[in-house]
DNA sequence: CTGAAAGCGCTTACAG
DNA sequence: CTGAAAGCGCTTACAG
């Protein structure tokens, strides 16, 4: 690489002091009219672009915001990146982005980098594995701000961007009961992580309103990507019990669980009726699930953003708010019909 | 934020001075054994990390990269990013992703900043609007490590990892004429965007190999997303042209067609053959696009990020090398049928 | 209006 | 084996 021109450059060629320079570019008022024009022309000319690494290291500002997510070629997160991305352009932050691969060793190791290298704020969803709270008590006491978005820990302190799962799950099971399911079977996700628990507890908000039985045999737990989806299915499947309908914790879930159905009865497809949290990025199209919970990714991602860069700048005090994001309740091709203005505008 | 332990806090309360405590850090063999024992536990006590900014001030390296994508919410630059991340974890960088929108002016003020920020390299896939090349030359002047993925702009002196365009589109119209397609309408790209330009010569060439003639009233050039998809193929529809089959630029192309078609008419679905460049990422299930070219994102982003590192290394020179990767024709349902191994393993 | 001094947290090269 | 000096590129606070 070749060298960078440096504020020292400037003021050699000028003979003036790498002060006169830095604060001639920043229009300090200290600085005479022509000089200023004369300093910027000539970093104009020189290629001169201030290093943010030294500018970093004296202002104790890295203007960086680190992020964990647990897979990025998802959908959904991928989204909400997206959303991260747009809040930070705004306000002039450049993001650090990390994928935990839902690991709980590979979270903590970004999360430390992360902060070595003086990121000014953290964004995380807790990878599926994390059970040790450590790091994110060490992140507390060292008051550096962090907001978690969509699977958080409670009761640490931080602020969190979520929806109302068991809201959500239990307004769904609802509307499938309603269409006429009438025994649920549920691929659920881990009980310790909020998602997994807040989602069981609407599915079995719903049966209890709705007067229908909670029957564990109906529920299988696992992870949230495809894999455990599809062996939840296989699970579901050998245990020789009723269902119509299937309510999964996540797309990728879904997805997984409808491959396994194609593999033990194809027919199975037509027959029973899925419904997921999230979906597939094209609305309306695929057919399955018949039935989804609609999650704002790209508004979660601002949302926390926008929430994050007010407790660096000492807006807002970290505590253990959850704020909530709205959802919709989506039946495939009906209340979602596909016209222009569903257009992702791409 | 608390202050962080720097090694100077270390150095005071072991009454040593800060360069042996950075060399018992670092293992450096100056140092005794015993107080290189007690160095380490001390710090270990005081939380101390090293601060990854001030660490690149001197060594003049960031072990960072800058990328530069068109769009994060896409399931194809999704996985390119993931693939990008599983290297960049490897080797112990970290990634600085930026989101151009298809913007040129995002671009270039994000490479700006990237550079500003003092990246060992940067990875890019150029926005369709792009048409200034400045700042690529002034990136190549000032010899910054750049490597171009899927979309990259030629003869600039920068390596460039893609899929073959022309013969994949080529390869997968042939494939479609095989199937019995007699008229072929092509939502194309950009003719300045290499992938535009390359995905309608392989158009051209599969149509004159089997002897149809190329009809130019068949083609409409737009963009690489959704709306272009559905004006495009309103655009089409207008014509009032005949065709049986449409080979869409992009998925998101053939997406926002497939919705178009809908509003035109419903029956179309059925009757029209499509074929697109990427998937939808819930592979198999989709019954549009009934072909697709099956683009290796995660690979693409792992072998432009293993050249970008060499580069960096100095291992690699720059120069206008194209590096393709192995694209796969697949008609949906049929040579990539939905079983366990198809599983996306999340 | 311009400059000399000190410092951000670290590392490298040179003394002792 | 330990330390004093110098520097990475910038900014802040204080003199003149």
């Amino acid at each position: 690489m070749k060298k960078k021109t440096t504020l020292n450059d400037i003021a050699k060629t000028l003979k003036l002091t790498k002060v006169s320079i830095s604060k001639a570019l920043r229009d300090h008022p200290d600085i005479s009219e022509q000089t200023r024009i004369k300093v910027k022309q000539l970093a104009q000319e020189m290629g001169y672009r201030p290093n943010l690494i030294a500018r970093s290291l004296t202002s104790s500002k890295s203007k960086t915001i680190g992020v964990v997510v647990p897979k990025i070629a998802h959908n959904f997160f991928a989204h909400v990146v997206g959303g991260i991305q747009k809040i930070a352009d705004k306000y002039d932050y450049e993001i650090l982005l990390t994928v935990s691969d839902e690991n709980e060793e590979l979270e903590k190791q970004h999360i430390e980098s992360l902060v070595a290298m003086q990121v000014d704020g953290l964004l995380v969803s807790v990878s599926m594995e994390t059970k040790n709270t450590e790091i994110y008590q060490w992140i507390r006491e060292m008051q550096i701000p962090l907001v978690f978005f969509d699977r958080y820990i409670p009761d640490l302190g931080f602020n969190s961007v979520i929806i109302n799962d068991k809201e959500a799950a239990r307004n769904g099971v609802e509307e499938m009961i309603m269409r006429g399911s009438k025994k649920i079977a549920h691929l659920a996700g881990y009980e310790h992580i909020s998602i997994g628990k807040e989602r069981r507890l609407g599915y079995k908000d719903a049966l209890e309103k709705q007067g229908i039985e909670y029957d564990p045999s109906l529920v299988v737990e696992g992870g949230f990507g495809e894999n455990s989806g599809y062996h939840g299915f296989k699970e579901l499947a050998s245990r020789g019990v009723e269902f119509d309908s299937i309510f999964a914790v996540t797309f990728p879930v879904g997805l997984g669980s409808y491959i396994a159905m194609r593999e033990v009865d194809a027919n199975m497809i037509d027959n029973i009726a899925m419904l997921a949290f999230g979906d597939s990025g094209v609305r309306g199209i695929l057919p399955y699930p018949r039935y989804y919970v609609d999650q704002p990714g790209m508004d979660i991602g601002k949302k926390a953003t926008e929430l994050l860069l007010k407790e660096i700048n000492g807006v807002v005090e970290p505590e253990n708010k959850l704020v909530y994001m709205d959802t919709q309740f989506v039946e495939t091709g009906k209340n979602f019909p596909v016209s222009e203005k569903n257009l992702l505008m791409t």
